[in-house]
DNA sequence: GTTTAGGGTTCG
């Protein structure tokens, strides 16, 4: 960029300096420090001539003595102006000589470089020097007194110094600082709601810290060109402001960036817009120490994923190219791409009019058995529709979704990208240049579109392959730093054990351990969903429909006993249904205070219903507890029914260890001054011993010692998930099925699998023969950042 | 010259 003026300022008043900036005193110079907000003020005592380096460079030497400081022992430094900079600031000082006494120049310079010298200095100068070269960025201000000249100035002229880069854990408020990150999250540019693109990037660097960034810019070239997390990033000129009691950078005037691929031994070529940038060897050093510590310190999960590879429930990141699109309506519109993977799903084709559908015609017939439909939505549109037939993407946090059309009995595997940017969300080209882009080109062309019947042969790439250059020095360091997806509640003090100590132990025994998740069973995770009875701690499956269905149908033969209606504490309603089979249902509602509450207050209990009709009311009533009639009190059903629907959950009571008790216990809670109707308080009247959910898994772990397997016993905190509530909330299956992919990525080879920090206790188990050794893992939960 | 967003998945 050439050199510039950008000021000059009439009379005497301020210098005007950008407020960051702050006045070093010459004495608290040292090399390595961070001196980006400061800036250096004095009178330029001497000035070399202008001169050429070998390269061809113009190099500008001037010595500045600090004048409120003359006393000082030390106060004057040597100031060494490189290229383009060196002529212009030659030019100003050399003009304002001839005009007037050298001395009235005030000289100041910001955004430079300390460097230390050899050998310490005899005279009064700097034992270091300042080194300013050539690119936008920092300045050197030189002020020329008033009763010199007639028109005084102030000349600024953009200086590129040898950048100083702040870590994260010092940024300031106010500042503008230049600094090295890894990306641990980011957003792919996007339209924002105002004038310009935007793309929000995480930092952290080796001390920990995060920085959020929100960047802005009318040019989607200028923005950071990061295509995954881990890939390293270098900002100059980004401002810092504090938000919510956290720093936050933001782009200011000048901003710049580069980024680097964040794999170790990938070569280091920036990938920026700007035509001229700084980058010297020592850049170079710095982004690969920060790829070294990225490799054990960030995760990167997802990043492999193909269409072959796809799991229902799950938000993906897809590698792919583009072969057809069209608009679908306002607010969404449809993705034809492939991988050269089969998904191994039906997918859905999203119905559009032919003459809507942009692409090859020919081509995509040929693909028509593996390229995908993805439905982008609102904010995404407008970029979807500019994309290019042909072009590279990665289209981040598509959602895998499972649905059934009315006419269809086998369900087809929908891909939604929703509105939004959570999470990432959002579309990124990628250039040809990208070595994705290469690996996929190269086996795009290897798939042989004839062969479109035999398609469930072609599997995706070999994952093994991808991770080849993984070095023994990174595997060590993620053995050694990589933090835990899993977190200890409790008992922080004590050591970890190996697994082959805890092996070889006696039970009963408590330890703390670190290891990684090999597998688990079972890998449909609704299996692992169980009922438990504290009392005699059996564990049964979960009943389904069909069973309480059964139930419901052979208590529909006993007819309501009228007797039995409109008690003190309820009021019923009763009626006859007008089907070929005809059926009398009643409704007993359970008053409080002799009145009739709210239905969403309101436990009821019904006689004769049907599963459809009975979940109906759960939606409308606090309660409902499906009842039949005897001669003399109504009674629960068959305890292999749920006694108790509340919500989206049922409950049920444990036929060994439950006394039913008759139903007009439940009066003394409605009689209560806020019914809260809980399932434990129920249960507890009804004399039923209430079964749990629980989550039973087993987990094989694996440490560098041995292995073992141990038994996953969680209600809800290990998950943070309710157990009740998994088989009813598809949400929450697809945040539990995220955290195990978390926890066990799949296709990843041992040394790529996250650490996870547990409580594990042994106990006994006699058998027939003799004694076994099991495990279970206790106080232990996911880490906070992981789902 | 300011604003945009300010990470933490879903209407379809």
């Amino acid at each position: 960029m050439p050199v510039q003026l950008l000021k000059i300022i009439e009379g005497q008043s301020e210098i005007p300096l950008p407020s960051h900036l702050q006045k070093e005193n010459l004495k608290h110079l040292q090399e390595g420090c961070d001196h980006t907000n400061k800036y250096i003020q004095g009178v330029v005592t001497l000035s070399y001539p202008l001169t050429k380096l070998r390269d061809g460079t113009d190099f500008f030497k001037i010595v500045v003595q600090d004048s409120d400081n003359l006393g000082s022992q030390i106060n004057s430094i040597n100031v060494l102006i490189y290229g383009k900079m060196a002529e212009d600031c030659a030019k100003i000082l050399h003009q304002g000589v001839k005009k007037t006494t050298k001395t009235y120049e005030t000289f100041i310079v910001a955004g430079f470089k300390v460097i230390k010298l050899p050998a310490a200095r005899e005279d009064d100068r700097h034992n270091c020097h300042l080194e300013v070269s050539e690119e936008a960025g920092s300045a050197i201000y030189i002020y020329t007194k008033p009763r010199t000249t007639a028109a005084s100035e102030t000349a600024s002229v953009s200086v590129a110094p040898k950048y100083v880069y702040t870590p994260l854990n010092h940024l300031k408020d106010g500042t503008v600082v230049n600094l090295y990150g890894v990306v641990k999250f980011f957003k792919p540019p996007y339209i924002s709601k105002g004038t310009d693109y935007c793309s929000i990037v995480t930092l952290v660097d080796p001390s920990n810290v995060k920085l959020t960034c929100s960047l802005f810019s009318g040019n989607l070239d200028s923005l950071p060109k990061i295509y995954k997390v881990g890939d390293i990033v270098r900002f100059h000129r980004i401002k810092i402001r504090e938000y919510n009691g956290q720093m936050q950078g933001i782009t200011s005037g000048g901003f710049a960036s580069l980024t680097f691929d964040g794999t170790v031994g990938a070569p280091v070529v920036p990938r920026t817009s700007s035509r001229v940038y700084t980058f010297i060897d020592e850049e170079q050093k710095t982004v690969e120490e920060l790829r070294i510590w990225a490799a054990s310190n960030i995760s990167i999960s997802g990043s492999a994923t193909k269409l072959s590879d796809v799991q229902p429930m799950l938000f993906f990141d897809l590698t792919c190219q583009l072969v057809g699109k069209a608009k679908v309506d306002g607010s969404s519109f449809l993705l034809k791409v492939w991988d050269g993977t089969k998904c191994p799903y039906r997918t859905w084709k999203v119905p559009v009019e032919a003459k809507d559908l942009e692409g090859e015609k020919v081509l995509l017939h040929q693909l028509r058995n593996l390229a995908v439909d993805i439905l982008v939505y609102d904010n995404h549109v407008q970029l979807a529709e500019s994309l290019k037939i042909g072009s590279f993407l990665r289209i981040y946090s598509i959602h895998v979704k499972q649905a059934s059309a009315d006419n269809e009995d086998v369900s087809h595997m929908e891909f939604h990208l929703h509105g939004g940017t959570c999470y990432g969300r959002g579309i990124g080209l990628l250039p040809e240049s990208n070595p994705d882009v290469k690996e996929l080109k190269e086996f795009l062309e290897s798939v042989n579109l004839t062969d479109s019947q035999n398609m469930e042969s072609m599997c995706s790439m070999d994952i093994d392959s991808t991770f080849g250059n993984v070095t023994d020095l990174e595997l060590h360091l993620q053995r050694c730093q990589q933090l835990s997806v899993t977190v200890l509640t409790d008992h922080q003090d004590l050591s970890t054990t190996e697994l082959k100590t805890i092996t070889n132990n006696a039970a009963p025994q408590q330890y703390r351990i670190r290891a990684k998740l090999r597998t688990y069973k079972p890998q449909k995770l609704h299996q692992s969903v169980k009922l438990h009875c504290s009392k005699c701690n059996s564990l049964q499956e979960v009943p389904d429909r069909d069973d309480f269905d059964f139930i419901l149908h052979g208590s529909a033969g006993t007819a309501p006993n009228p007797e039995l209606h409109n008690t003190s504490w309820y009021e019923s309603v009763t009626w006859t249904t007008q089907e070929q089979k005809q059926r009398e249902i009643a409704i007993h509602f359970v008053k409080h205070d002799e009145m009739l509450q709210h239905p969403e207050d309101t436990l009821i209990m019904i006689e004769g219903g049907t599963l459809k009709e009975i979940w109906k009311l759960t939606k409308k009533f606090k309660c409902v507890i499906p009842v039949r009639s005897t001669e003399d009190d109504l009674e629960l059903l068959d305890l292999s029914a749920p006694f108790l629907l509340k919500g989206n959950v049922k409950y049920y009571g444990c036929k060994q260890c439950s006394t039913p008790k008759p139903m007009k216990n439940l009066s003394s809670i409605a009689a209560e001054q806020q019914p809260s109707w809980e399932p434990t308080e129920i249960a507890q009247v009804l004399g039923i011993q209430l079964l749990q959910y629980v989550f039973i898994m087993k987990f094989t772990l694996v440490d560098e010692t041995a292995s073992l397997n141990a038994y996953l016993f969680d209600h809800e905190k290990f998950f943070q998930i309710p157990a009740s509530e998994i088989l009813t909330n598809n949400f929450l299956q697809e945040k539990m099925q995220m955290t195990m992919n978390t926890l066990c990525p799949p296709g990843r080879k041992l040394g790529e699998l996250p650490w996870l920090e547990c409580f594990i206790k042994s106990y006994n188990v006699r058998g027939a023969m003799e004694n076994q050794v099991y495990y279970q893992i206790f106080d232990t939960t996911i880490a906070e950042d992981v789902v």
